[in-house]
DNA sequence: AAGTATACGACTCCTGGAGTCCGACTTACA
DNA sequence: TGTAAGTCGGACTCCAGGAGTCGTATACTT
């Protein structure tokens, strides 16, 4: 099916995959007083100048600190425990919303079409709280154990039991 | 927050959108033989060849049924129940993927990186699970009733019980 | 045969993500 | 106290891809 592109679609921003796995590499040195942008940009091959614009954004927002001068960096302000994956992706991409005409307060310009993003809404709704119960701390956990695998299931009121992670088939 | 850009990120595409609701929109006439795409742009105020692009794709994966000629138009092929937003998010944009990386396979350049993306990669599933839970026939009853917004429930298996629509604060 | 609709490729427009560059400022250390 | 190494942040370019249009071929109804 897919016409000439791969895939894409839906897709979270690179800048907010960066953030993430940033901040799971300094979780994952919490000894380092600081890491400066471009020794975590290097661990991951990613650019050192936009990973600096991304932890420049976080510091903002007062997940990371940040030092400046020589040895300086960032280094986590905030316990990894605390720290959402909703939060990272809201400071560097702003609100996320799955329609496409939301305002803040929920606005529109079309009156009948509105009708059919009710639903969707409380789509995006269910997003954001899955988002809001994954925290970096969880980041740095998967790969040695699946703790995360386990930690999201979706139920229906219909009863249908569904695992986050078994498709029942992609079509 | 939000530097120029009132909001976007992470949304669905305006075809998606546009797709669903013309789904609904036949859903709600199942008197009519056949509804033409210009008739179901007038009544959102979309793009009518736009809309009818969209149509072909649903024509093709055997969602509605296109008849040409005079009085012709689309029809639902099946049933408004047994059409989650899933596979018409599907068969418009192609799968979606949260993380950018990711081929067919779950495929990825970066090793490193990979180790962060694996949670992420459970998100996306839930996200689709979600969708494959909505259906067109939700749509149409959205708006009278609101059966959707108890339709889905999100537990973890920390017991925390968390019903999609109500977010415990956006930041 | 005429009129109306779909079918579909090719095309344009333009937003916004991705990334770069550079100047200013800040700090550690010799 | 000067300098190297770092952050800070605006301005900029590049370009893929979403959004929409156009034109033509085709198919079907009356």
């Amino acid at each position: 099916m897919p016409p000439s592109a791969d895939f894409p679609m839906l897709r979270l921003t690179k800048k907010a995959d960066y953030g993430l796995m940033a901040l799971k590499y300094l979780a994952e040195h919490p000894e380092a007083t600081a890491l400066s942008a471009k020794d975590i940009a290097e661990a991951y091959h990613i650019p050192a100048q936009l990973l600096a614009k991304i932890l420049q954004r976080l510091a903002k927002v007062g997940i990371v600190k940040s030092h400046a001068g020589m040895n300086g960096g960032y280094s986590l302000l905030k316990d990894p425990r605390r720290v959402s994956a909703f939060e990272v992706i809201f400071a560097i991409d702003g609100p996320l919303f799955i329609t496409s005409c939301f305002t803040h307060e929920g606005n529109c310009d079309l009156t009948n079409s509105c009708t059919i993003k009710e639903p969707l809404a409380r789509v995006n709704e269910t997003i954001s709280n899955v988002l809001k119960n994954i925290h970096i701390s969880d980041l740095v956990e998967e790969g040695r154990s699946r703790t995360v695998r386990e930690l999201i299931t979706i139920r229906t009121t219909s009863g249908q039991k569904v695992l986050a992670g078994e498709a029942t088939g992609t079509n």
